[in-house]
DNA sequence: TATGAATGAGAGTTCATTCAT
DNA sequence: AATGAATGAACTCTCATTCAT
């Protein structure tokens, strides 16, 4: 982690068209997904797609510096709403920015290719679920939230948000506040538990793969529980 | 099943290649989304790829008729749905059986493309939208279900479901279950109101694409909505 | 061997579309070698370059099925020499009319690809061996080839000989006729035994890859041969 | 070594990057063949590409370079064979040990590209035939060398040797001296005379292209000459 | 002078779609 | 009506070579 880890600080412009390609990158998949072809982002970068080679390896590559800038913004919505005031407005804080982040980077998922470099997104998981857990933690102590929720779920409930992000409206905002709120409502302490646990941990709200089920502490089984 | 699809009688071989067709697609967008090839689905079904073009102007058609499909069984569900005895286990019994149908059809997003074929859709929403009020509204007859809940919402509901179902794990149908119970809490009567509406109606759970949010004006603004 | 191998007789254009590939690769690869690209073969055939994948799989897998065709000819070459009335004679016209196919195809090496199909080329080995040894066995009945030449050395012959068809001449012809008379008096019987053996067997004249050297024979060691 | 290569006296450094570019052309070119990039051939010398174009105009000026070199030592074989003691042993070793050169660096031919510079070959002509005419004239002085035999003929038959090489075999080595060995008998004094004449002279031996055949027209046919 | 970066012109390959039998 | 074959337009990636520091 000392200066080893950077590549070998790149000339200005070299800079430049890093950042301009991943920036075209950005817009392009964000707009239509993984199918935007590195022609295309390379001309909207302003370069030749040789140009696009000599950054990244390829297509995949490139996908993946993409992605390593979402995450580092992911953790520090985290961050900051690990350290709210409030623990369930913090709670509520990293769900609503995070979503935002989401809403933004369309078709994120697509990003994630089958047997591709895992390494950014399992280094997401490694910086990001001790701030779950912490504000899970949290807002558990005050008893604003429910004590059978864990710190992966809330990565399952940014993909289920994530979702509703896909669904085309006139006032996206507000059909998203709605479904926020109606999500909200379930994390307060409930007399139904639920059944099974949260995938392993994190990142699963941004890159479906892997991941196993939770420790899981279904005592009761109200009638709400959905049986198999 | 739906005569619409299929205006001209089709000679009995024909028909059969036509439903070939359908079923190989079935399988393979289901097991490998959009990238399989019109070949592949053609060699799958036993025919040649000059013949899928018969039946079905382009790839978009064949996986528009597949849709169909899913949607009459879709349709069904919620029938039987609305039909049983208990509202509230009606409603729990539409929303596990739909998800099935979703997740057993994973990457059925990719096949909506762009500019494409939204008339059966549509259809469904004809179809589906009474059976929706029907289920919610038999359901706040009995007080199980909070007041402020539309039709169209159980869409949205089901389509941050099938985000769930988008994430590997070992026991998914635990995980399924767990997500479900989660958001069946959130239904209950409960004193946040949820702001905004539900999208205009129906379908945008199977197929997210257009649609306008709601109607309501959001009267009590409790803590826990979240603000613009 | 019986019908089972043809790949299943072609129609009328395709053959001959087919054929037409083999022919434009026929010659450009014999002007310039495997660096002809697919694009100018097939634009040489006048199809188009899917076309071209269609016939064959990969550029080897056209080069491939152009040998074929000179091992076809190839092995009528050795057998008609194998039924020539006068062994020597046989011998000289193998040698000779080998070598124009080799001439008329310079560069056949380079179309031997490192890890690909060596198939074809093992099965020349196994319709040529015979011959080649039929070939050695007869001229040494009558006295007229040395007795420690072995069927392996005139692939060898064949690809130093080869060599020389890569020297531009005025009179190419004259030239190789020149070598090939130097080599037949090297193939007389002579008081110098050759060390070592002819390689494996066969090919190597057209294929530079794998074999192994010989059996050996050299009992006496001249002063003429040459010493480690 | 050939000082004329060199027109202007470089700094020490600058030739020193030139012949490491020259020596890593070497090793990679003998290696794998022309298909090496510049950029490895940089890599492999310490610097970088661009500055490989300042000391070299293109790769093929650098496989130019790397030839002269080659060219200096095949002189130098020549020379000291040509003062053997033996006029006969001298052949046998100006054979022997120029096929070594050639072995060491095979694929050398692929680095004659069409157009380009013909110069730096025509020069190993100039020095090389002298020595050339001194090694047969000697040889058939003593009567150990066939009288038909011409200088031009050396090359074409290090070339056909050379081809020995590109088989790749168990033993290479013994697979060399089985056809040097065969190939000194053929030289032998010998009753049936060659038709034709060498090619012009020299340098074919390493690389094919160009050159006229040659100036004899052929006296006796005998029966194992071989007629057009 | 030497370097890092950029480039244009392909090369090989794939696929949705259309044509001719 | 159904097939085999053909097509053109892309797409990913490479490399010899040149520019700007």
């Amino acid at each position: 982690m000392t200066a080893a880890s950077a590549p070998r600080r790149l000339r200005a412009d070299a800079a430049r068209n890093r950042q301009a390609l991943i920036d075209a990158a950005e817009r392009l998949f964000a707009a239509r997904g993984l199918a935007v072809t590195l022609d295309e982002i390379a001309a909207a970068a302003g370069v030749n797609v040789a140009t696009a080679y000599r950054h990244f390896a390829n297509k995949h590559e490139l996908a993946h510096a993409f992605l390593e800038q979402k995450i580092d913004q992911a953790v520090a919505i985290a961050q900051e709403a690990a350290s709210a005031e409030d623990p369930w407005q913090g709670l509520v804080q990293f769900i609503t920015r995070s979503l935002e982040l989401i809403v933004a980077n369309r078709d994120l998922h697509d990003v994630f290719t089958p047997g591709h470099k895992r390494e950014s997104l399992d280094r997401l998981d490694q910086r990001i679920d001790p701030l779950l857990t912490r504000l899970v933690t949290r807002a558990q102590a005050t008893g604003a939230l429910r004590e059978d929720l864990e710190p992966g779920d809330l990565s399952v409930i940014l993909a289920m948000l994530g979702a509703v992000g896909d669904i085309p409206a006139e006032n996206q905002e507000l059909l998203l506040r709605r479904y926020v709120t109606l999500l909200l409502c379930a994390l307060r302490p409930a007399p139904v538990p639920l059944p099974g646990g949260a995938p392993a941990q994190a990142r699963q709200a941004h890159a479906p793969r892997s991941g196993a089920p939770g420790r899981r502490a279904d005592g009761a089984q109200a009638s709400d529980t959905v049986e198999s």
